[in-house]
This record gives structure tokens, sequence and C-alpha cells, in this order.
DNA sequence: GACGCAACTAAGCAATTGCATAGTTGCTAC
DNA sequence: GTAGCAACTATGCAATTGCTTAGTTGCGTC
């Protein structure tokens, strides 16, 4: 349970971004130190002083590692409908591989007292919403803006659920949700086009 | 910035449970030591122990005082719709008291990994999504159980957007989309009921 | 008014922390 | 092969941690 990994020289750097998101995920932010990274990496703990300087410099890198991997994972995101399949991807993504997702709750959080992980988190943020935007545009939604920060609120919002008070069997039914009133207000919208243009108001 | 309150006699608990809310938001899990939250309670350290016994008996106590206020402050959620004015009175909230939310999130998260947390936290969320439903359900909403856990998961995912990542300007609008969205399906279901009882599959 | 007891403080200790210092090991270029 | 240098380890220390022990203070009760 305790060192994992045994590292070849020269991997000792990876080992330690890698070790210090799996740290954070299982014994939250205050129960990363140097000595527990280093155990989980297999190295010795004075080798983060040396490739990061300091404690806050590791989870400095740690999260622009873990952000370039995660934006990567949401090749999700490239769905272009919410659907059954989606959400059971969604579902199975995040119960085969919690440690990514709890880290990015971390350190966002962790982010508002850090001023230099902002720019991380909201970049990370920024990108899933945008990507979202364009999705939801091409399928010709109305107001797309702050209908695609609402709808990816909802998707991180189930997946933070599942990783702490819901089961995957209730969350997925609820990702489908999203989907069908998605469905709904592009039905209702284009069902009468012609009045509300011409009408009034 | 530190030192805050000045207590009589006998205040010393409640003080203890308010600092430790206090201190966990603004510093983290990580940043929850006695001396912390002694110094901003206003009393000595070893209080802590008198009273509560371990840290982490403190937290679970303090995890139990935040949620009964939380659930009062949701008052919010006795709203009926989604409108603008429950948008500017949830961005408001967020704005003015983030203590408390922050401190939700940060002990949620912790709940994965501490059992003793956990049905304080499904308590808590199970609590808000079920009073949203009875909502939803009198609003003519079907499938309400699942759309109840996505709406509230929106709701919650923009509350924490606005606490890390974005500003309430563009939050606000966000949770009014939510709205529209709804009044949106409703309008579509209300406006075919005949067909769709009486149609195949 | 003094007894009893909860609320509270003072002092300190063993363990853990981040990190500095000093050294060793192994790759690579020539 | 050996010089040079990055990767890595061993040891250790000052500071901080949670919490124990031993005491003091203030309030209600009879």
């Amino acid at each position: 349970m305790a060192a994992t990994r045994t590292n070849e020289y020269g991997k000792g750097r990876e080992a330690l971004l890698a070790a210090t998101v799996q740290v954070v995920a299982e014994r939250g932010l205050h129960g990363l130190t140097l000595r527990a990274v280093a155990e989980v990496a297999g190295v010795n703990n004075t080798l983060i002083s040396h490739h990061f300087g300091t404690k806050d410099a590791l989870l400095h890198e740690a999260v622009a590692w873990a952000t370039a991997r995660a934006i990567r994972l949401s090749d999700l995101s490239a769905a272009e409908t919410i659907d059954g399949s989606f959400a059971g991807a969604l579902v199975e993504l995040v119960t085969s591989e919690p440690h990514l997702q709890i880290f990015q709750y971390e350190f966002v959080l962790e982010s508002r007292r850090r001023p230099d992980l902002r720019a991380e988190a909201v970049a990370l943020y920024e990108g899933y919403i945008e990507g979202l935007e364009l999705a939801l545009a091409r399928h010709g939604h109305a107001d797309t803006k702050p209908l695609a920060r609402a709808v990816f609120a909802a998707l991180d919002g189930l997946v933070f659920q599942q990783l702490t008070v819901a089961e995957g069997i209730v969350v997925q039914p609820a990702i489908e949700r999203i989907g069908t009133l998605l469905e709904a207000s592009l039905a209702g919208s284009t069902a009468r086009p012609l009045q509300e243009i011409g009408g009034a108001s």
C-alpha cells in the first residue's frame, strides 16, 4: 500500500508528479507531504527539493501535468450528444479513474487561496466550457454562452456527486436527463420559429 | 487578521466551531491546525482538546454545526422558480458569504476519505435534491428524480465556479439559463400531451 | 460563602514536517 | 576511459504539529 513504483534512472521526476496526484487524491491536500509523495514514487524525499525546489512548486508542476492529461481525457466531450452512451462513458470514467478527478477538485479549491494556481484552474474550466459551447451551437441551441456554462456545471456537479455522495447508478440517469432537457428545449424552439421571429415582445 | 473574537465565559465551544469553518475556508483543510482555530476563536488551543478531544472530532462537530446552518440558508431553494431574482440572490449569497460554501466543498471532498463524515455529506446533498424534486414535480415536470439531481448539480457546479474560476457576472446568466431550459421543457411536454400519451413507443 | 465542577490557561513533549547540507551513483560526450 | 554533470541518497535540524499534564478561574447550588 505504500512504496509502489520502482523507477529506472531518470524517471524520478515523472514518477513524483504522478505520485503527487495519487497522494492528493487518496489523502487530500493535508496528506500531501514530501515523504508521502517520495514513498509512493519510490524515491528519496530530497529528490523533490532537487527537481522542484519547494513543496508549493511541486504542486504547481503537478497541476500543470495533470490538467494537460485531463483535457486530453475529456475527448469524451467530443461526443456530440449527451445520450445514454455518453452518460455511461462518463460514469465509467469516474468509476475507473477517480484520482485525476479528485485531484482536480482539490486543486481548483486550493486555487482560491493560491493565486499561482488560478490561471491553470481558469484555463481548465474555460477550456471545457468553450468546447461544450461549440457543440451546443452546432446543434442549433440559442444563448449558448450561459447554456454551456450551465451544462458543464451540471456535468461537473454530477461527477462531484459520484465521487462523494452518490452512486453511478443514480448519476447516470441524471446525466441522460440533461440530454433530454436539451432535446426538449431544441424541439420547442425549432417547432415554432416563425411565430417567434414574427411575433412582438 | 489573527485573533478576532473576544469571548465571554461559556462561549468557547461555539466560537471554536465557527472558527473551524472560517479557518478551513480561508486556509484549507491543510491549514486547519488547533492553534490556528484557537487563535481565530480567541481562546487557548488546549480548549479544543477539552471540548472535542481530537482534531478529527472537532472537524466532525464543525461539519454537523455547519450543515445545520447550511440547510437553513438554503431557504433560497424555497423559491419556486429559477428566475432572475433567484439567480441574483444565489450569486449574492455566494459573494457575501463564501466561507460556509467553501467549507462545504472541503468537507464533502474529505468525506470520501473519512467514513465518519459520509452520513453528513449524503444528508446535505440528498436534502437539497429532495427539496428541489418536490418543487419540480409541483411544476409538472416529468422524470423528476434524475432531473432534480441534475438541476441541483448545475446549481452546485455554478456556485463552485463562482467560488473558484468565474465571476458572478457570468454565473448569474448561466443560472437564469437553467430556468429557461426548464420552462422550454415544460412548454414542449404540455403542448403535446395527447399525441404522446396516445402514440406508440 | 464555600463546595463542586465545568470552562479555561500554561507549559511542554514526542512526532512529523519542509528543507538544507553533504555526499554518491550512473549516464553521456569526447 | 574519464571528465563533467544531472539524478539521486543519507543525515540531520529547526519549526510546527496534536495532544498530555497540571494547574487556575469563574459560575451555579445549597
